[in-house]
DNA sequence: CTGAAAGCGCTTACAG
DNA sequence: CTGAAAGCGCTTACAG
């Protein structure tokens, strides 16, 4: 590979002369330009990345951790995976990307050889393990996702308990008095994803608030369980005329289920849920959501952690950033 | 942060020695070896990862090229990338991965900036533009999916022609001799995704010479398309008793489709499909399939790779590997 | 069994 | 507007 050196050479100039050339950093005659930028393209040349980040401490490279759970509803994931990616490159940035169960020792490992210049946590839970090795790296980064103590630390996040507001009061606009909420499986109770409490305790004291019945039920996470534990939750509440689904596994079976109950939408029963455009679009399904944005939430916390690798000024944190989300209203309502 | 200089002061010895005691190149006394694990622990020193990618031209980072399409079904994607990932980890890289339109341009930046020891390409086309710059590239490289010429070139892929024809062989030893076939959308062949028409032309084959009509549809990506041609297909052949889909998009809405016409499976028409574990586990598929192997196609991927960059003589392509795959009995079938 | 030193390819303060 | 030189933090051939 050809090193600066060498275009130094074949433009007849010294390796600052390249350097200053290719950052701009002071001014360079017109004619020595030219001959740069012709040895440049001549060999091919693209400073080497080690050396670069051995000399500045700066390498272009962001870390992202992502946690898989063999539970998990895995699709979801990659929606926020692609908008971190694509915003990262537009800022100049490339993705290295971390997947094992040990998210602290990756981090441990990448933030202290000094690979990247900062990182974006997804799954963030509660208590993450993750957070004491954050909190001693010298990099900075964001999270996604709230964890309980956010001390020092920049948070991206979906607004849950003005989403579970947003739904509760569009089925109370529309009359309905008794609603039926399915939340995320006990397992995402267990690890401590907080989106899962959060919206439920919002949508309870709302409805509290309006006078309405909530019947609160876990969703299950894997068929045959999901179908099974549907029959229950409609058969649990026969006057329910609302329903709001908090659980992607288990919407994404609903209306092969309401389908088999006969169960016609909305005029037997208005459903509401959360999720994105693009799990909408995968599943086809086809009720009035508040949308989980995760586009909007990754290219957040990218757009945030570059701002505060760029900060000549090392400023602290910028704190916790919920997005409050829009009703996309597909007609799944009706008056009652 | 801690440098190999500050690990030698505290132990007392020279920086070569506590290299060697990391690399374990040469043998360290005792007393020694502990003075220096002692300091290393002490000082949490972690070797920087940019002098040492500078002084070895090895970085342990193997790229992962991607290329995602806005008329694509990305669920699937992610079956591939965590495999990738996790082999990757267990053989001591990392990953760094690049989602961006023009994967040539990507390709290009990491390897002549000496990021990755080598690379993985994803979604690879039968006549993939980023396949000139692969060659050109010094570092190795695995592809996964097979292009038109793969002179040079390391492959990894599922056996699609076998895959076809061990479903068509177990509609037949059923007593089936009117099948549907539903292949890959058409934007699939346009792209040139090969494995479009290798299951297809060995199903088509295969058929033929066991004298069983085969009808061949392309199926569609998107709803309320996918709805719509499933019924169109049904109309089209009411003799048809078997179903064969290779469509990750058609297949996951088919349990409705049918349901909806009132077609019971097995006992009206039998089914078979090509798709992976979790596929069918995320949509809840109960049909007989062959099994995509996303995991395993990884796995062979990235091991294949390590070997590449690991193989001292700089030995030449190992070529092209197909999987054969496995038929994996749902009972979704029956004699006619 | 251990050390001193060269050098990987950059960037930038210093000098002109 | 341009150049010579130091130095980032490693690894390894050379020497003992």
């Amino acid at each position: 590979m050809a090193t600066i050196e060498d275009v130094a050479k074949a433009a007849g100039v010294s390796r600052s002369t390249v350097s200053y050339a290719l950052s701009g950093k002071r001014s360079i005659s017109p004619e020595t330009r030219q001959r740069i930028d012709a040895a440049i393209k001549i060999l091919k040349y693209t400073p080497n990345a080690g050396a670069r980040a051995l000399r500045t401490s700066q390498t272009s490279v962001l870390g992202l951790l992502v946690q898989f759970h063999d539970d998990e509803f895995a699709p979801a994931m990659l929606q926020y995976i692609l908008p971190i990616a694509d915003t990262a490159r537009s800022l100049g940035y490339d993705i290295l990307m971390m997947t094992e169960a040990d998210g602290a020792e990756a981090l441990t490992r990448t933030t202290e050889s000094g690979m990247v210049d900062g990182l974006v946590l997804l799954d963030v839970t509660d208590d993450d393990p993750r957070l004491d090795a954050l909190r001693a790296a010298r990099q900075p980064s964001v999270l996604v996702g709230l964890p309980g103590n956010t001390r020092g630390l920049d948070v991206v996040d979906l607004d849950f308990e003005g989403a579970a507001r947003t739904l509760v009061d569009h089925l109370h606009e529309l009359g309905h008095r008794e609603l039926i909420l399915v939340t995320p499986p006990q397992h995402v109770y267990d690890r401590g994803g907080a989106y899962s409490w959060r919206f439920r305790d919002a949508a309870a004291q709302r409805a509290a608030a309006l006078g309405i019945g909530l019947a609160v039920h876990c969703g299950e996470s894997q068929q045959p369980a999901i179908n099974q534990s549907w029959h229950d939750f409609l058969d649990g509440s026969p006057g329910a005329t609302g329903l709001i689904v908090h659980n992607d596994a288990s919407v994404a079976a609903l209306p092969h289920v309401l389908h088999q109950r006969g169960i016609r939408v909305p005029d037997d029963l208005s459903v509401v849920s959360l999720y994105s455009q693009d799990f909408a679009r995968w599943f086809s399904l086809p009720y009035t959501f508040v949308d989980s944005s995760p586009s909007m939430l990754g290219q957040l916390a990218v757009e945030q952690l570059a701002r505060r690798i760029q900060a000549s000024d090392h400023a602290g944190p910028h704190g916790t950033r919920l997005l409050s989300a829009d009703l996309v209203d597909r007609d799944s309502t009706r008056e009652v």
